[in-house]
RNA sequence: GGAAGCAUAGCUCAGUUGGGAGAGCAUCUGCCUUACAAGCAGAGGGUCAUAGGUUCGAGCCCUAUUGUUUCCACCA
């Protein structure tokens, strides 16, 4: 035993997690070899941003990620676990800019695009160090070695490759068109970046005055300010009562421009007044409204949403504070009608929460109904699969509306968009590599001010991690991946964007599954934001608790795609179940005198040995049938029940007996087989726990075929040979009539310390041999034990206790303490509570539609049900009759 | 406006091809039984949201209703 280390007698993670992670690294085990022929099992990280650290959603997506991973390699699976960061262009830019406003009183122009970049970099390095040490001691078992960030050389290749692809097939194009502007980021956002938020605001009725008539229209608006730019009213062509007014002129309020009345059914007849004012340069529909007329485009906003010189006397003020007085003096001049209460969803920027401002624009452009359509296909014919399935209409409803992808984005950071513009001949080159002088005229070129959108290059990851374009040997043997696992939040951001990139330049689909999970909130139930202050720092629970607990406290009750809460009362149930783990194995240590491992033969097990193989054996399939299925807290429930109520409640401490007897033969059987289920236990845990099993796996002695580390040892597979069902029902038959007895003795406040003589009368007498009287003594409080067929004559029933079972009738000798009345009446009720049974099961089994369809199987359990319920019902009668 | 999820024990949640409901926590009772009080043994507690339907049989499938959460779109 010497070779294997202690167990120390608590259990204290912090002890240990670091240091099994360094080995495992130090092993090289998260390498997988390329050469390697066996099939592949690969993923991708969804890259953290590098703009903060691990939350407990990173916490829940890299536990699930690192259950499949590790259970894929120990099945022996190629496994591929690919790490990285993200640049979160705007995300970072504004915490860069943040921090050096508030540090330094600077701002980015101040220092100037390129030390600004420094600046950003210096920042990228700190962070995305940090959030790499924390997935580590979060367990994760990604492959260090090919560690990517979606700005480093590579992942920029890609996004040239990509990017001058794409403008060569026509794909990407610049175009002067409506996009959504954040004039606090200032930069244009794409429409998945706009979150809609409800906010309470007025529809403001004006008077638009007719040109040369008395008359006026009245058009609402919850926007006044963008008046400014009107250029039209239209009304719908088919509204009798608009229709006259078609092709008059009306005269801007305050502003006096001169603007047509157009017809468009873009008018909704019966909503509002019928009239709509239209603001192409400011409106998504106008700007559709503006283009089928050839209407002007008049922005009337600067970049920071204060009023430019369109807006007259105004101009300067900003947007809300133009709206206020302009409706003061709309109100003076007798043009306000009414204002009314409207609430309505206004657009807000995802990174700053700034409302957006619709605003025309030169701005690159993805064309999106062609890569769209494949990527359907591809969801549609179940080349990729969401988990759960409900997705997918997610999916579908996203990409089936597409417009196209805004992906010029105003700000530094980022991959600087690989576009040449040549002032002097006006030539636009569009070029992998760098170019400084134009090809048509040879004059100096300046490139591109503006970046791409973050997830132009998270879309490539799946493949530029792999080294794409160059077609390495990487990208051969693992791609596509075979697994995505993320958070529903950001299908259409990021999932539908690599599924539609990888089928366009690589030819083939990124993955083959998407395994979607929900959000960790809080006990309340509540989402954990930085606002609330209700985020739980994973770290710290790493900290109190340990990875292990952590990562146990996420996948458990984990249902796919389903929202869960964390609570101190679930991290400490996983706390306490490693603790369990911990000392079980510590028991089972401290009783070894073997230096190996091996499964005794068949006729030398006990029955208590074939029945928590057989158990194990069924917990291996179940376990492995759930991971299969993506049922990561299905698997882990029957782990923790397995362990804890089989393994340690029951045959630990069936063991004890043969354990304390030093010289028996059973000793030895006793020994491998808790060694052998102990050591099953904790390679069917490490997916889950990886440190503590590891930690404990080391402490074991092992069998033969067992690796030097759990991590690379063999995952547990279903073996039919093991199953003893004969075994495992005569040991149900024993648990039964020891948890009867433990019940009887409960409820009659019995002591443990009091022992009484264990009277078993049964007719399954194979069932109780003379091997199991040590458990009625250890387990049922029995002083000793006979067992008969009968005992007719020999005991006197009004001084024993009678308990029932469906295999045996058990008699205690507790004369002083026994209740004749109450007896009769517990009696009583339990044979009403049979009959009541039985009659239920006969009735279903006279039942004949229930015979003759409902599966064999079914129908035979329910007769052996009801012949268990008859014997039982017998016992109570006869136990009934002795008490009269 | 369109779509989806959820509704099961006091609380938080499992329940996967439909065969008479489980866990953790909490509550109550008894135990320091030499691995574990972060524990052991027992107990109580559920018209599985409501109303219909399919079926021999429904927590599970279908329809409607109510409550709740989310996603998408958005009418000025």
């Amino acid at each position: 035993m010497a070779q294997y280390h202690e167990l120390p007698k608590t259990y204290n993670p912090a002890e240990f997690e670091d240091r099994i992670y360094q080995t495992w690294c130090e092993k090289g085990y998260f390498t997988p070899d390329v050469a390697n022929d066996a099939e592949h099992f690969s993923v991708v990280i969804p890259p953290p941003n590098v703009t903060g650290q691990l939350h407990m959603g990173h916490a829940l997506d890299e536990t699930l990620q690192d259950i499949l991973v590790r259970h894929k390699r120990m099945q022996g699976y190629n496994t591929l676990w690919v790490p990285g960061t993200d640049h979160a262009g705007i995300a970072t830019q504004i915490k860069v800019e943040e921090q050096l406003r508030v540090n330094e009183g600077l701002t980015r122009y101040d220092l100037g695009r390129e030390k600004f970049l420094e600046r950003v970099w210096d920042w990228k390095n700190k962070y995305g160090d940090r959030i790499i040490s924390q997935l580590k001691k979060l367990g994760a078992s990604c492959d260090w070695t090919r560690e990517r960030f979606t700005m480093d050389e590579g992942c920029s290749r890609a996004v040239r490759e990509v990017f001058v692809n794409l403008y060569n097939k026509g794909l990407i194009y610049r175009g002067h068109r409506i996009i959504n502007w954040c004039p606090h980021c200032l930069t244009a956002l794409s429409d998945a970046e706009v979150e809609y938020k409800d906010q309470p605001g007025y529809f403001w009725h004006i008077k638009y005055p007719i040109k040369g008539e008395d008359g006026y229209v009245v058009v609402a608006t919850t926007r006044p300010e963008t008046m400014f730019g009107d250029t039209a009213v239209a009304v719908n062509p088919e509204d009798e009562n608009m229709k006259h007014l078609i092709s008059k002129t009306l005269v801007l309020p305050v502003v006096g421009r001169e603007i047509p009345v157009i017809a468009d059914d873009y008018v909704e007849i019966g909503f509002g007044t019928g009239c709509v004012k239209i603001t192409p340069a400011h409106d998504p529909n106008d700007f559709l409204v503006g283009q089928r007329h050839n209407l002007e485009q008049i922005k009337v906003m600067n970049d920071d949403a204060t009023m430019n010189a369109y807006a007259g006397k105004y101009e300067g003020m900003d947007r809300y504070a133009c709206r206020k007085a302009l409706v003061a003096d709309l109100e003076a001049e007798g043009y306000l009608l009414k204002t009314e209460p409207h609430d309505h969803n206004v657009g807000t920027c995802y990174r700053c929460g700034t409302t957006v401002e619709p605003m025309t624009s030169d701005q690159w452009f993805v064309k999106m109904k062609p890569l769209a359509e494949p990527a359907i296909e591809a969801v549609e014919n179940a080349s990729i699969n969401f988990i759960p399935e409900r997705f997918s209409k997610n999916y579908f409803n996203w990409m089936n509306n597409i417009l196209d992808w805004c992906i010029s984005r105003q700000l530094w950071w980022g991959h600087r968009i690989p576009a040449f513009y040549c002032d002097d001949c006006g030539e636009m080159t569009v070029s992998k590599e760098d170019i400084t002088v134009c090809p048509k005229c040879g004059k100096p070129v300046r490139q591109e001010e503006d970046v791409l959108d973050t997830w132009f290059s998270s879309a490539l990851w799946p493949f530029s991690t792999l080294g794409w374009p160059d077609q390495t040997e990487d990208l051969k043997k693992y791609y596509p991946t075979s697994v995505l696992v993320t958070g529903y939040d950001i299908i259409t951001f990021w999932v539908s964007r690599m599924i539609f990139s990888g089928l366009e330049h690589m030819g083939e689909k990124p993955f083959s599954t998407v395994f979607i999970h929900g959000l960790v909130r809080d006990a309340q139930g509540r989402k954990m934001s930085k606002s609330l202050g209700n985020g739980i720092d994973p770290l710290e629970i790493i900290a109190n608790y340990g990875a292990d607990a952590l990562r146990f406290a996420l996948a458990t009750g984990n249902s796919p795609g389903n929202d869960m809460r964390f609570s101190d009362e679930k991290i400490e149930a996983a706390r306490n179940f490693a603790n369990k783990l911990w000392n079980a194995s510590r028991f089972v240590r401290m009783n070894l005198t073997i230096d190996a491992v091996a499964l005794p033969a068949t006729d030398e097990l006990s029955v208590e040995d074939k029945w928590v193989l057989t158990e194990y054996n069924k917990t291996v399939k179940a376990v492995n049938d759930a991971l299969d299925s993506f049922e990561v807290g299905v698997a882990l429930n029957e782990l923790y029940n397995f362990t804890w109520d089989i393994f340690c409640d029951w045959y630990i401490e069936l063991c004890k007996s043969r354990l304390n007897d030093k010289d028996s033969a059973g000793n030895l059987v006793a020994q491998n087989v808790l060694c052998y289920v102990l050591t099953g236990i904790l390679k069917l845990l490490h997916p889950f726990m990886p440190f503590i099993t590891e930690e404990i796996y080391q402490s074991l002695p092992h069998a033969a075929n067992d690796a030097e580390s759990i991590m690379i040892a063999k995952y547990p597979v279903y073996d039919a040979a093991m199953q003893f069902e004969a075994d495992a029902a005569h040991m149900s038959h024993v648990i039964d009539a020891i948890r009867a007895i433990r019940n009887r003795r409960s409820e009659m406040n019995i002591v443990p310390s009091r022992r009484a003589k264990v009277y078993i009368e049964t007719k399954h007498a194979e069932s109780f041999p003379q091997s199991v009287e040590p458990f009625f003594q250890r387990l049922a409080s029995a002083s000793e034990v006979e067992v008969a067929e009968t005992f007719e004559g020999k005991l006197n029933a009004d001084e024993t206790v009678q308990i029932v079972t469906a295999a045996a009738t058990v008699y205690l000798p507790l004369s002083d303490i026994i209740d004749t009345e109450k007896e009769k009446a517990r009696l009583s009720a339990e044979k009403i509570r049979l009959e009541s049974e039985i009659v239920r099961i006969q009735k279903k089994l006279e039942n004949e539609g229930f015979v003759a369809k409902a599966p064999a199987a079914v129908v035979e359990g329910e007769r052996a049900k009801l012949a268990k319920y008859q014997e039982n019902l017998e016992g109570v009668i006869a136990a009934l009759a002795k008490l009269k």
